[in-house]
DNA sequence: ATACGTGCAAAGCGTTTGCATTTCT
DNA sequence: AGAAATGCAAACGCTTTGCACGTAT
């Protein structure tokens, strides 16, 4: 059942803030407006938004936060491992707010990245990578090719 | 046998090389001393090197062509398929010279990507996403978590 | 009270682009 | 000869940073 992944639901939204305020009291670091105003964005944005889109989706919502504080925040979530960077092949970082195992559909025309789940390519184990002193933590699958739209500019050529 | 893979041979560069002449001919591209200077110095670098890397090294060869050339030359590689660009977290474009199926441990501290072979996780033949309207062009495995260098910083605080 | 986070604007850095000149077919 | 590529420098866009001020613990 392979199927593109849907945004992440107002149950697992709450469940992954308040993992976030667990992190932040255990680490010490202060929970702020801002802060949560850039946790709630993400998860509210599916697939891979750069900290620019954050930044936009936080002016939509009126929320008092300036640009350079969206970059640091995203750093700071990222470090408390509550997302992590998205591996794209473009030159902007982009933010991964899904932790569950997925794979990437990657289209090599526009760069667009698409979530899936398809339980036929999926691990159950981690691979074990201690040869070479590496600690695997995830493990995605990344499908490079081309996507609907852009194949359908190439044939128009 | 996983296996970290080796610098790309003699026999294949040469092989590699003429492979992009072939389709420089082919898409009308004239095949400047520039274009040479670069190919050869992708194929020669190791593990997905920036575009500035790539300038670094062709100085270092004294050969006579500037960084915005570099940057249009690397982009018409991609164009014709002789290289393509590396999925990365960090904000620089990385390219990979390495077309043969192969998967990438990724260090989520220090964002190095070492090129790996392990047909247990290598898969004979590719996914079909037909459903989503994607083709595939190829697969590979991102095993993403920290390398030995980066888990001796962490032992040490 | 103090350490840390924030906002603003400027700096930094990788990448792209306009234009005159050179080089390839 | 004509089309395309190159080099240079300036422009551009994303990201980081220094500093004065505000806020959480």
């Amino acid at each position: 059942m392979k199927r593109i992944l849907a945004p992440i639901n107002a149950e697992t939204k709450r469940r992954r803030i308040a993992e976030f305020e667990r992190r932040c009291r255990e680490a010490g670091i202060p929970m702020t407006d801002q802060r949560r105003i850039v946790v709630e964005a993400v998860l509210d944005m599916h697939c891979h938004p750069t900290a620019d889109q954050v930044y936009a989706s936080s002016q939509v919502r009126r929320a008092r936060i300036s640009r350079a504080t969206v970059y640091r925040s995203l750093e700071s979530l990222v470090m408390l491992g509550v997302i992590t960077k998205a591996c794209h092949p473009g030159d902007v970082v982009r933010y991964d707010a899904r932790l569950e195992p997925h794979h990437h559909l990657v289209c090599l025309e526009c760069g667009e990245v698409v979530d899936i789940a398809d339980p036929s390519i999926t691990m159950t184990r981690l691979p074990d990578m201690s040869v070479f002193g590496f600690e695997v933590r995830d493990c995605r699958m990344q499908l490079r090719g081309v996507c609907r739209r852009c194949r359908r500019k190439e044939k128009k050529r």
